[in-house]
DNA sequence: TTCCTAAAATGGACTAGACCTCTTGCGGTG
DNA sequence: CACCGCAAGAGGTCTAGTCCATTTTAGGAA
């Protein structure tokens, strides 16, 4: 199959990614895309090329990539709510199957940003749990927690994986969150974190903090969470300001 | 000046990216990063390894490219708090000049996705004002902006350069809007955005849709704003849920 | 001095290709 | 039939280079 690009002065790239778009339009379910080498050739543009089409494409969420196999069309977005809920009530709310996997719990000295945010003094201890959050089994977000220890002394031992943080503060500490601050921004990913998420080193990625408040005014958590950007929405529903 | 990278096996973009940011912070304000080709002889590493690091930082907004000059930091990002506010209040509370140009003001036929969200059928005459945003002159975000056209017959008429659209509606046509919802995404810009938004064609976008509504609970307004990612960031204050 | 123009320097957009790792599937071996 | 090994083919990484577009700068003309 040859399909010459009818060049309109618009950048290559991008006249590659609306082919190819269209291109997904014609595929079955499960059938990945022609090998770069031979879209290459179709299109009459290096493959230096058609890799940055993808690699938009792949941060649109429109395909990933599988190394050694081929590049796939991807489902659709996870809708996250931007509400005081649990990771694990977002999810279940859409059908699909929420996991968490503690991937370090340790204590740690606080840092300034964590410290300013759960009004401790700098360097005091803090537990610093990290946990990667699934859905159907595909990572979606990583999510390092920090809160004081000598509020929470025995949370080593009371966290694993699939424990809901804010039920082990309600049922082990007496504590309901009642009010958080959260902030979104992008940015790209570490090693260290496309690697958890099994993501492309150029995909976007959705950071959130979060720091949330017990019912006397307190924070309680002071929350780091990466999201795959490709793989997730956020909603929020605003209310009139007092 | 010759900085060879002491290779630690990670990918070499990434490492030329942490070289670049520790330089970053010796950089005087307002001066430049060495140009890619010194940067690439100094590291030893082919200068397209460095554009891609200098690319990654362009999207984690931390320097910005200014074509035949060269790479300049950035200041930090604007917030954004997600709030049932006006762009002009959100912004000028920050101590920064909000601007806004009307690019376009036409009557169209809604799409699918717009008809649904107010509420109209599919095809039926819709406003779509598209605005340009700026804080302090510089480009934030496109905003498109649909309404349905015979609840607004005279809208064309009304919508100028920093024109306030909530305070047309509340004074021309006695509307209040007491309810929103909105979701937010990664994406990646059109050429057509990132020409007007000023911005690199590999820098991430954040994308949001709101759908607005009146003190009858009636759809107002649907609107899809397509923010530069490295420019701002959000933020949220959540309460519990009903 | 002032202004204009041409050259130099910078980022932008590609191409062509080498070499790597990982997956897949095929065929031989037991 | 089950298993293993290997080769082909996929994406991943990086180099080296060309040519273009834009900005800056230096030098010359007025």
């Amino acid at each position: 199959m040859n399909r010459p690009l009818a060049d309109d002065g618009q950048p290559k790239p991008y006249q590659v990614r609306l082919a190819l778009t269209a291109l997904l339009g014609t595929l079955e379910p499960g059938q990945p895309l022609p090998p770069e080498r031979v879209l290459a050739a179709d299109f009459g543009v290096s493959r230096s090329t058609v890799r940055h089409a993808i690699t938009d494409m792949v941060a649109a969420g429109l395909v990933q990539r599988l190394h050694g196999s081929g590049t796939y069309p991807v489902p659709p977005k996870v809708e996250l709510p931007l509400r005081l809920a649990s990771y694990t009530r977002d999810v279940s709310d859409q059908g699909l199957r929420p996991t968490s996997r503690v991937v370090s719990m340790r204590k740690v000295a606080s840092d300034a940003a964590t410290a300013a945010a759960l009004d401790v003094e700098v360097g005091s201890r803090v537990w610093r749990l990290e946990r990667l959050r699934l859905t159907d089994g595909t990572p979606l977000a990583v999510e390092c927690s920090h809160l004081p220890v000598d509020r929470f002394p025995d949370l080593g031992r009371q966290i694993a994986d699939d424990t809901s943080l804010y039920r082990v503060l309600e049922e082990e500490y007496r504590i309901t969150v009642t009010r958080a601050v959260q902030t979104v921004e992008t940015a790209m990913a570490s090693p260290e974190q496309y690697r958890l998420l099994d993501a492309d080193s150029a995909a976007p990625v959705l950071v959130l903090t979060r720091t949330t408040y017990d019912q006397r005014g307190t924070a309680v958590e002071h929350v780091l969470s990466t999201y795959r950007g490709d793989r997730c929405r956020l909603t929020a529903v605003l209310l009139p300001q007092p």
